[in-house]
DNA sequence: ATAATTGTTGTAATCGGTTACTTCGCTGGA
DNA sequence: TCCAGCGAAGTAACCGATTACAACAATTAT
């Protein structure tokens, strides 16, 4: 493998002229910089990462710790924190905690080890109850998860404006009886199911609501008691894409027409969600947004690391469809 | 941050004894072993990243370079690939080359730099084309996508048969102007129109395909002109789950209904296959066994840099749906 | 003319581990 | 008793960059 000092006696220069013109540093001569990077072409040189983080101390690297890589959300999320990254040829390890506060616990430790530069997570409903900045040695932006008090950079939802928009819009569409099947597990699915809450309440309407944990498995069967039992519920209304999927497969099989029998609506604007007649009612989130945002604010905090803590709240999107019609009288 | 020699005088014992412990090498007594193991928990001790790989020239990670993140296929690859290396104290690098050629190569240049154990890739046609595992410093494996002459270790679909029996189940249940809509751009999309064309040929039916770059919406207006063109067509087949989900729109939009009016098929077992009424036939991948069967045969690869080249195939399972029920005479 | 400043370049220490090689103490056979 | 052989532990070279600091030449100020 050709190293530093390969190129430094190809061009005839030393090893420090070399090191500063690969880093773009200052205090080289316009003549010495074309030797060098004559050299380097003709040598196809590439300096060494171990060696030069050793000496260093930086990685340029940066972590990204999602609760499931299967959730599209997730994937969307990771895709744009990979385009800006590298953009600003920085690396990005991703990680799959699966929605395991132990695996969470396991990356975080894997990025002090590897030295990164900083981290983007979407924490667990545990992690984020134990999360403190300053126990990493590096910086940390949350995305899609925070709570109301948590002092570190975060990028989100307005999920409780969102639910409550979303709730008040089928109440404004007729139904009263209106379900909420909530994800229990993560911050998300709680606000969401705030903003529920206080919207039937504040119209003096009976709350319906059921936890469950974050599977499409888990919501269809709840959703499945739910709408055996008497009276039917007027509406469903899933925290997310998942659950809203195991409601849909839920009403499939009891064969209940929406909006006819029983409005649904949800969170996340997936692909079937359009497909599925007469097309589902959700609340979009800017996903790629969101990442994008977040990776940004991270670079930010890289750069500027005593700046006062932002976070970054975003709007989620009512999309009517089919599924929430005017109810007939 | 403690280092090795801050253990090493801890314990009482020099540097190169706490190195051995550290990587469980033999040939150090068991009072030793523990006075190190004491001390490194008392100092919370753990070893530079950085150091080690300059050192060792080893760095534990392999790279898995997918061509699409958000399509659901590689979602799972990934998940399967991270679960085993992680097992296996690796780590993994995920990059999305966004099905562009030139960022495959961009990335493969990229694990070079970082000195990867080695690589999982599913290549873009042009890249696999020009594929010699011998342009690479490290051990590659190809997964989903490889050629019938490509000499490198690959985990694959049976693409060809997997085509020949689904064209078949349409065939014996009597549909005949069948269409098949492919992505062009993929060698998986090509090995699956040739099943398409096998099967079609060898009962001298008509062969109607049309290929297509692998988007949802280029699927759906080569099926939109498909569906308009007279005689109708008896069937669509589309090659993945993109372009079946393209055509599904394509249906929806021009009101017709399956399979009275058309039946409809495709590639990859996707949630919302099951929901669409009513249910849409499809060849399932093993998506996660093919993930694993790939990192396992790159570990051993790695392990035994000169073993044989070997192939492992997968069978893809005919589910059949109302969408490709019998034809009504 | 001399000193101070500026701009380039080179030398060598350094990052924190791994590992080849050396040393030491002990046991067993000649 | 002496030496070969073996296991255990230590010393120091080494991995390949970055960068502090020194050195030097060329220019400008005094």
């Amino acid at each position: 493998m050709t190293q530093i000092k390969d190129v430094a006696k190809q061009a005839g220069v030393s090893v420090a002229s070399v090191s500063r013109v690969m880093a773009g540093h200052a205090g080289v001569s316009e003549v010495t910089r074309q030797r060098v990077l004559e050299a380097v072409q003709a040598l196809d040189y590439r300096p060494d990462l171990a060696a030069r983080r050793l000496r260093s101390r930086r990685t340029d690297t940066i972590g990204l710790i999602v609760s499931d890589i299967r959730n599209p959300f997730f994937t969307e999320i990771s895709r744009a924190v990979e385009d800006v990254a590298y953009q600003h040829r920085m690396r990005v390890m991703l990680c799959n905690a699966d929605e395991d506060p132990e695996k969470e616990v396991l990356y975080l430790d894997l990025m002090r080890d590897e030295n990164v530069s900083g981290v983007i997570l979407s924490p667990t409903l545990p992690t984020l109850a134990r999360f403190h900045s300053s126990d990493y040695p590096f910086p940390v932006v949350l995305v899609d998860r925070c709570d109301r008090d948590t002092a570190a950079d975060a990028v989100v939802l307005d999920n409780v404006d969102s639910a409550y928009r979303l709730t008040s819009h089928l109440i404004e569409r007729g139904y009263r009886g209106i379900a909420f099947i909530y994800g229990t597990a993560s911050a998300t699915g709680r606000q969401r199911h705030e903003g529920y809450v206080t919207a039937m309440a504040t119209r003096g309407l009976e709350i319906q609501a059921k936890g469950v944990p974050a599977t499409v498995e888990a919501a269809r069967v709840a959703a499945g008691e739910l709408v055996r039992a008497r009276p039917l519920p007027d509406a469903l209304v899933g925290s997310n894409g998942l659950i809203l999927l195991g409601l849909t497969e839920a009403l499939r099989e009891t064969k209940l027409r929406f909006p006819e029998q029983i409005a649904l609506a949800g969170f996340d604007d997936l692909p079937w969600t359009r497909l599925v007649e007469p097309g589902i009612t959700v609340i979009a989130q800017p996903t790629y947004d969101l990442g994008q945002a977040a990776i940004e604010l991270l670079l930010q905090r890289i750069a500027h690391p005593t700046q006062s803590v932002r976070r970054v709240v975003m709007r989620g999107e009512l999309i009517e469809r089919g599924s929430s019609a005017k109810r007939s009288p």
